[in-house]
DNA sequence: CGTGGGCTTGATAGTCCTCAAGTCGGGTGG
DNA sequence: CCACCCGACTTGAGGACTATCAAGCCCACG
């Protein structure tokens, strides 16, 4: 007897919940309220939100960001399918960012309390929420440093290469044809860049011959180069 | 009957482990291995390290940071008296980073079995360090937004602020004379910029008479324009 | 078929970097 | 106690990278 939500876990959690013991599994079946399902560009959370929200994506992308100034934003990371939103909010009790979707996406609500229930009663479950978060950090660390460190180039190698492994690590995926839905606009916005940098910077890495990105699509021509790009390159 | 430890605890750790209840002192203290001392300007943890080093600090600052290319680094975060280092490593088993000491450092080694331990028996342990590594994300996060959106002036207002607040909330900080024990560089590596553009901007915020840094002390002259600084300035 | 949003491209300007030389201050060894 | 030395700081000139602004284009959508 399986119900919907648990052939969903099945397909597409293997970063977050696949293995789990049975009274971990049946504690996130009772949690798990409803599925929502959005159009793309839609507030998932909104920031300063008291959220009980707590989401798995089933489908499609989301992005998490901050309100800089006026029109700017910094967009923190990308959530991809089978990952969690709202988990650091569910900790800390407050969101202090935002998140929306890419593109049209599905997930499963949880309840909240899930949180506070695995670390009472399911050490195991706890601690892989935990690593969770530190995993989310390690990314934004990570982006923090090509902001900092990397020009144009770098910065945009760094997002697409980084993008493409996260695909490649949940299954397979063709470098040539790769999913890439973000828009110029988001890719400034995750790089600290303008739309019309980031536009300039594609033309030279597609005119290089290492990387096109075209259509939403993303295809890596010549991948020992692009990594060259991330690991190398000085200013 | 107060061990050393204990009474250090008492006194530091007002961020991490204050009002335990006895089960999770007495794990602590059984885990608390050692104290160690280092001059300023020395490795703590090393990039790559399958690190069994957790460690709280007593006395003294240390900074995260990532290497980027040859010469450049990217500071992650500062870390404070009572703060934790090496948590995220207990939890995901490597370091992507490095940890330095910025002024002489004391700090309590402390078994990285610990975290297990936490998560097996003491949940609520394990929740406050759970929560301790979504605030350290919280902050990072933050930089990276004010490295990301943010002008020169911006981003240095930030770290100023965003230093003496941390201190703030541990106990009364004067404005006019807080510890700010960074040297250019590190203020530069932390914020993208180089040292030679930190001093021209640090000497602007002097002239305007809004903060000054001398002496690797803080005086913040007009703290009302200095968080005007980061709040609204565009660009 | 009109419309709007995203994309593309050019010209111009600004912020910040690079490089380099000179100053200052603190620590060390004689 | 003083001379030396090294690292950090300071400042200037020139250049690189990226932003800004604006206009035209293309496509999807209503």
């Amino acid at each position: 007897m399986f119900s919907v939500a648990s052939e969903r876990r099945d397909r597409y959690t293997q970063g977050v919940f696949n293995s789990l013991s049975g009274g971990e599994t049946s504690l996130i079946e009772t949690l798990t309220l409803r599925s929502v399902a959005l159009p793309a560009n839609r507030l998932l959370v909104g920031e300063g939100e008291v959220g009980n929200s707590l989401y798995q994506i089933t489908h499609g992308w989301a992005y998490r960001y901050r309100n800089c100034a006026d029109a700017s934003r910094q967009i923190l990371d990308f959530l991809l399918p089978g990952e969690l939103v709202g988990l650091g909010a569910a900790l800390l009790g407050v969101t202090d960012h935002s998140v929306r979707t890419l593109t049209p996406l599905r997930a499963g609500a949880i309840d909240a309390r899930l949180v506070g229930e695995a670390f009472r009663a399911e050490p195991a479950l706890a601690l892989r929420l935990g690593r969770y978060v530190a995993a989310e950090a390690e990314r934004v660390a990570e982006l923090l440093t090509m902001v900092g460190c990397g020009d144009a180039v770098k910065r945009l190698a760094f997002l697409m290469l980084s993008l493409y492994r996260r695909q490649a690590r949940q299954g397979h995926i063709d470098p040539l044809n790769a999913p890439f839905p973000l828009r110029r606009q988001h890719m400034a916005d995750a790089l600290g860049l303008t739309g019309a940098h980031i536009n300039r910077t594609l033309n030279r890495l597609r005119q290089d011959g290492i990387a096109i990105v075209e259509n939403r699509r993303l295809s890596i021509r010549d991948l020992p180069r692009l990594t060259a790009l991330v690991e190398i390159t000085a200013t």
